[in-house]
This record gives C-alpha cells, structure tokens and sequence, in this order.
RNA sequence: GGCGGCAUAGCCAAGUGGUUAAGGCGACGGUCUGCAAAACCGUUAUGCGGCAGUUCGAAUCUGCCUGCCGCCUCCA
C-alpha cells in the first residue's frame, strides 16, 4: 500500500488510482529559457523515481511533463541573446534532454509545448469566461478569483489574507488585485496568435491546465512539481482547471523541497546555480542521482561539491558490488544446494525497500536497503562456501530492481549498465592483458618496483588494477 | 506581518511513542595482500537545539525559548 504526502490535504494518504492499474501523472516541466540547474533536476529526478517505483508495483503510468515554451522570460532572453524566442526555446529544449538523458530520466509518454497547444487554452479561457469565471478586458482576459470560492485550497490561505501582496501592475485591466491574466493582449515584437479577444499570448497558468486536460483528462492521479509552485501557479491550475470543468483537477499534489546552496535557496534570481551540464562534467550521473535521492523528496537539501564527492565513493561501492557479483555468477557452477538464509535475507530486504517507498517514496530509506543488499552480496560471494548460481542470480535480479527503481546505473536489458572489465576482444583490452600478465611475471620474480609501476601507470590513465588470489581484476574509473 | 518547514555522530541523512537510534561518506584498529586495492569484522550519538510538561515509557506528543530556511512577487 503506497502512502503519499499530499499538499491538498497536509496529511499521508493511501494513494488509490482513479482506474484501477492506471496512473495518470502530470509534472510542471522547465521553462525553456537557459540550461537546468540541478534544483530543476531534483524535481525530474524526483518525479522519473516516482514514476519508476509505480511502474515496479505494476502499474501502467501516463508520464505528461510540458515544455513551457512561450513565456515572459523567454521573451526578455531572446532579446538579450539576439535571437528569436521560438529559436531560443528550440535551443534550450534540446539543451534539457541532454541534460535529462544524462542523469538517467525515462522519458515522458508526451512533452507537449505551449506554442502547440493555443487552440485548446483558447478553448479553454472561452469556457471560463462564458461560464462568468473570466472576463476580457483591453485585449487581456483575467480569471476572477472571487467567483471561485475554493481558492487558496491548496496553498491554505484565503482570498483576504493574500489582498496584501496583491498588486496592480501598470497596464493591467484586472477588476480586482488577485485576479490573474489567463491571456495577455500582444505588444509589438512578441509572439502572438490570433484569438476572440484580438492576438495575444497565453498567461503562465493556463497552459498546463489545458494540457494536463487535454493529455490525462480531469481527476488525474498525481500533479508534482517544486515547492515555490504551489503558490501561485498550482493553485491557479486548480482554480482555472475546476471551474472549467466542474471537476476534480488532480487527486493528489506532490511538491519537492528546494535545493540550497550554504543554506540559501539555489535560485535563478539569487545568481547561486549549479547547471547540471556543469556538475555532469564533474560527477557521474550515478553520483548525482544518489546524492538528489539520499534526502527524502519534501526536505531542503544542501549541495555542496563534498557531498557530491560522498556520493561518488557511494556509486562506487554499488559498481564494486555489481562487478564481484558479475564475476561470481560467471564462476559458479550451475546447480548445487543451499543458500537457503541467503535467500530469506533477499526477500526480506526487498519488503524493506516496497515498504520504504511505499511510505511517500522514502528513497533515502530505499537506498539505504540498497547499501544492506551490497553487504550481504559481498559477504555472500567472499563466503568460504558461496551460495549456488541460481541464488546468485536472485541476488542479481534484487539488485537489478533497486537499480531500476532508483535509477543510478542506466540499464541493459533489465540489468545495471556499469562500466567493468572488457572482454578481451577489442584492442584495448587485448593490450591490457598483454601488460598484466608482463606485470604478473614481474610478480613472480618478486620485482615489486616493475610491479608497482605498472600498477601506478595504469591507475594515472584510469585504470585500477586489484590483485586477488584467483588472478588480475581490472576495471575503468 | 500572514502561512509553512527544519534543528539527529566529524560530515550527509533515515527514524514521528516501546528490544542495543537505519544507511552513506570520513577516521581509527583488525583480517586478507609482497605492498596496495576491493571486501569483511570491530570502534566512532547513554544520546537526538534548549527548558518545562504529558506518559509506565519520547528523538518521536504538548507548551515555551533559541537558531536556520522557504512561500506570500519570476523561480523546480
């Protein structure tokens, strides 16, 4: 049973699907005006580990992430970069699924963009405001918050309390302070489409409203997205979305804590970002993704480069595991008995885990039954006695399932995809050979200085080398 | 000002009423090794920001205090 926090309520829930085996998933995509940093990313990796658990528990996941790619900033960007907003957005969208790729995030069953959705948020304003909840003005239309009395449901506050921050921009035509624009009348040199109200743009809320209906339909299952969001733009999304509708906009409302830098917010606006191009360059995705999910979702987590260097040798104790079970699966014998604890231990630290992340997806929990996986495993193989192959493989699957939920190691055929010992049939690995077995003779002679040498050279160009009594191990770094 | 969150070992971080307070990183000691590496074993919080209180029993609940942060305006 999956419990989840959700924001609507303030409380756990047992999270059941709105159609039974199905879940309907929609996540607040980047804004497509610069490279994401990695507070952006601690959402997709959030929400893509989400989506991984559900799919592990068996159910089929409709995965809408929005590219919004017509918006304010966009606009200003393109001006300074001397571009195009279209051309920019392109830029920066192809620029987020690299940097998606990279950290190991499945991809979405569909990426729909504002700039191809005018139709349907025209269409939707128009049923706001021929049902009272909106109204033109001077080529603007604004949603009427007054007219919609659950708002603030999400966000917990009312109407009155929020008068205060309220404003008037020059220019705007809003009847009331909290109303908020769901269309935006064209100035000279920006993007617009033709619309009953003269051409314009839409406003910020609107499109995911239009397309979250248009992709999952109402009473969806989850909506996510950072914390900063649920003020205003969720409680926008709900209030546009159910008064269109008359229903239910999304069941359950999952926010992310930010990430901070020395305690401070990592923001845009405060100038203290790290892009994930530039901590990719530095770090292995495996080690991002431990550090991103080595703190529960809803919590702050500080970045700083130590903690990412932690990660690291964390990634690597997972990859050394990988590679001695690797390597005793291929030694065993087929058949053989026993292994019986070995067993028992597996199929208790997989309850563990399901009942980590089924309390509000605790991936720090999860890990953590990971790192007790490689103990047993590395027990397990070095034991005087190793359990037989077929345990092994059970070992094997285990450790392929936490992967393919967590997602640290990217997959092949259903197993981690950790960079090990070569086979020996391409060149380099052929010359590897040659070298350490000249390395292995200079052993033999008890010349430990050649020995040594070879053992240091190799390790400066990446290449670690680990004697062991049954031989040579090798492996990249 | 309004609303919300956080404070657990050297560092990161789970744990939200009940056996010896997960896990990771680091450090130290040991086993193995020619030496390493990897791996394993052991040690590293009689205590969970402080003070009261509730309870047979609290890191976990209540109150007060202190410190930090976020949202209320673009922001994942």
């Amino acid at each position: 049973m999956i419990e989840v926090y959700n924001t609507l309520t303030g409380s756990k829930e047992r999270f059941v699907p709105a159609e039974p085996g199905r879940v309907r998933v929609y996540v607040c995509g980047p804004t497509t005006y610069n490279y994401i940093h990695l507070g952006n990313a601690r959402t997709f990796v959030i929400f893509d580990t989400v989506r991984r658990y559900l799919e592990y528990c068996g159910f089929k996941v409709v995965f809408i992430q929005n590219f919004t790619d017509v918006d304010d900033k966009i606009i200003k960007r393109a001006a300074e970069e001397n571009t195009t907003p279209h051309a920019l957005a392109q830029k920066y969208t192809r620029a987020y699924y690299e940097d998606a790729d990279g950290l190991n995030v499945l991809r979405a069953d569909v990426y729909p963009r504002v700039s191809e959705h005018i139709a349907e948020i025209i269409g939707l304003i128009e049923t706001l405001v021929a049902g009272g909840f909106a109204y033109a003005a001077g080529g603007d239309v604004y949603f009427s918050v007054r007219r919609y009395p659950d708002y603030g449901k999400l966000s917990g506050r009312s109407p009155d309390e929020m008068l205060s921050g309220a404003r008037v921009e020059p220019g705007e035509n809003k009847r009331d302070p909290l109303d908020f624009a769901l269309w935006k009348a064209a100035k000279p040199g920006e993007p617009k489409w033709p619309s009953p109200w003269g051409e314009g743009r839409p406003g910020w809320h609107i499109e995911c409203s239009a397309m979250a209906l248009k992709y999952l339909g109402a009473d969806f299952d989850f909506h996510g997205g950072g914390a900063d969001l649920i003020f205003p733009h969720h409680e926008n999304e709900i209030a546009q979305s159910e008064a269109a509708t008359g229903k239910t906009f999304a069941r359950y409302w999952l926010h992310n804590g930010f990430i901070t830098v020395r305690q401070e917010k990592m923001s845009k606006s405060i100038g203290n970002v790290f892009l994930v191009r530039e901590v990719l360059e530095r770090y292995p995705a495996s080690a991002v993704r431990l550090f991103l999910l080595g703190t529960h979702y809803r919590s702050p987590l500080d970045y700083a480069p130590e903690y990412l260097e932690a990660a690291v040798r964390g990634a690597e104790r997972l990859s050394n595991c990988f590679g001695l079970l690797t390597e005793a699966i291929a030694k065993a014998a087929s058949g053989g008995e026993g292994g019986d604890i070995f067993t028992d231990s597996l199929s208790s630290l997989e309850a563990d885990f399901r009942a980590a992340m089924d309390d509000d997806f605790n991936s720090a929990r999860a890990l953590a039954c990971y790192f007790d996986l490689v103990r047993e495993v590395n027990t397990a193989v070095h034991a005087v006695s190793p359990p037989p192959k077929k345990v092994l493989e059970q070992a094997m699957e285990l450790f392929s399932a936490f992967n393919r939920v967590l997602g640290i190691f990217p997959e092949k055929e259903g197993k981690p995809l950790i960079m090990k010992a070569a086979g020996g049939d391409d060149f380099t690995g052929r010359l590897l050979e040659l070298i350490i077995a000249v390395r292995q003779e200079a052993r033999i002679r008890k010349d430990w200085a050649v020995a040594d040498q070879i053992r240091e050279g190799l390790k400066e160009i990446g290449i670690v080398l680990e004697d062991t009594v049954e031989g040579v191990r090798w492996k990249k770094v």
